[in-house]
DNA sequence: AATTGTGAATTCCTTCACAGCC
DNA sequence: GGCTGTGAAGGAATTCACAATT
């Protein structure tokens, strides 16, 4: 057997085959194409076979592919088959949002536990009933409480600091939600949630599009130019 | 002057070399090196020089960049000189940890409204004071406090409609937490943040380092191959 | 007939390596 | 000497197009 490397790219986008086939089969659809697939989003039905293929051959050709064992195929893959249990760190608006975030009912993501080091905070709960932590009890609240993903909320002056304790209490997956590199042994997989970027990159678009806040109405096309030239004269001008 | 198709990728970057030379510029440092820049990240040095030079030629030969001119640059690039009044939809526990975002303080963000169709929530404001509108006066408050970029903190079932509004109101940059696939005229940029992505991706990477929740410690080579083998057996008993 | 799985072609992105300039 | 800007090479991801299969 192969095993060649997966991209992130490739395993982004079965988590979006995923969502998709869950509701096919709640629509009690049991067999699609992957042309059929292709259409639902912006893709190409290629890029579907060949992300599958990459996991064994789920098709029958002349047929598609069946949803319900697709479905339990990428669950198996994306590792959905067993349930996961999140703590989050930092209870800001951000992190107690997080706790109580929709989007974790019927999926088998939990938030089970919140920290901070406010001895204000420690011991409250959320409106759904998460409790607040001292973060100095994290590594015990994690065995006991079983989690294995955490969630940073924090600060991004102190970020480091806390993933160091919670790569020392033995947490393999961190979300992040601070703009800031960090460091953490190979074994370790960081993800950043980089709300800047998005908001810069939205910012870019808008400028692009020749679209001022307040509607002053720029002309598209010349925008770059002008941005360019903008530049360019500072460089002239140091 | 070339008008090539700048990436979003590159955007990203520029997003991230700007935060750098915003710390850069407060220590007072007056010049960098691509080569200096690239390994406070893990980025290539003939990257961050590729994509600064899509945009014209900021370095100095044999020196470097200066880096307040450079981070004035980019801030134009990334249409940063003027300031963004972002407007968010959905006033549940995101939307409001959103208007409160510590993030924006600082940067030329500013969250000043929030909108829900909750007649209980309208009217109130948040800690920072942000206030709640009826979500029917969308148009009004948009024109009224200038707001040029929306954020989409509503449940998926309505996510399209809400949407819909928001285009009809004129507003062309839009950033959205549901994870789903949004439809918009070609002149409007939607970014999604999928917050399902980022933890299934966590969570395949915890089953392939063979970390199981509750440690019960899975070897890692055998992973990958294990799952296969389950996909294949479903598929042949079906 | 229809659709998968896949080598080949293509496009896009990154990195190398060096000419050009300060 | 040191560093930028860039053509060329290399690598990765996507798409095409078709043989294989039911």
């Amino acid at each position: 057997m192969k095993v060649e490397k997966i991209s992130e790219l490739t395993i982004d986008r079965l988590s979006i085959y995923l969502r998709c086939l869950e509701l096919l089969s709640k629509e009690g659809v049991e067999t699609i194409s992957s042309q059929d697939l292709a259409t639902r989003f912006n893709l190409n039905s290629a890029q579907i076979r060949k992300d599958l293929t990459q996991f064994g051959e789920f098709g029958v050709r002349g047929v598609g592919y069946a949803v319900v064992k697709l479905r339990d195929c990428l669950r198996a893959i994306l590792g959905l088959e067993v349930s996961h249990n999140i703590g989050i760190i930092g209870a800001g608006n951000m992190g107690i949002a997080l706790a109580d975030y929709e989007g974790f009912t019927g999926s088998n993501f939990k938030a089970v536990a919140l920290f901070d080091n406010d001895q204000e905070k420690i011991g409250r709960k959320t409106k759904l009933g998460i409790e607040i932590y001292d973060v100095k009890n994290l590594k015990d609240i994690i065995k006991e409480k079983f989690i294995d993903i955490i969630v940073l909320a924090v600060p991004a002056s102190v970020i480091q600091l806390v993933l160091d304790q919670v790569v020392a209490a033995g947490i393999k997956g961190v979300l992040s939600f601070a703009p800031v590199q960090l460091q953490v042994p190979e074994d370790v997989t960081v993800k950043i949630v980089d709300l800047t970027i998005s908001f810069h990159s939205l910012s870019h678009a808008l400028i692009n599009s020749g679209i001022r806040p307040n509607n002053r109405g720029v002309k598209a096309d010349e925008e770059e130019k002008n941005l360019v030239v903008i530049c360019k004269e500072q460089e002239r001008s140091s």
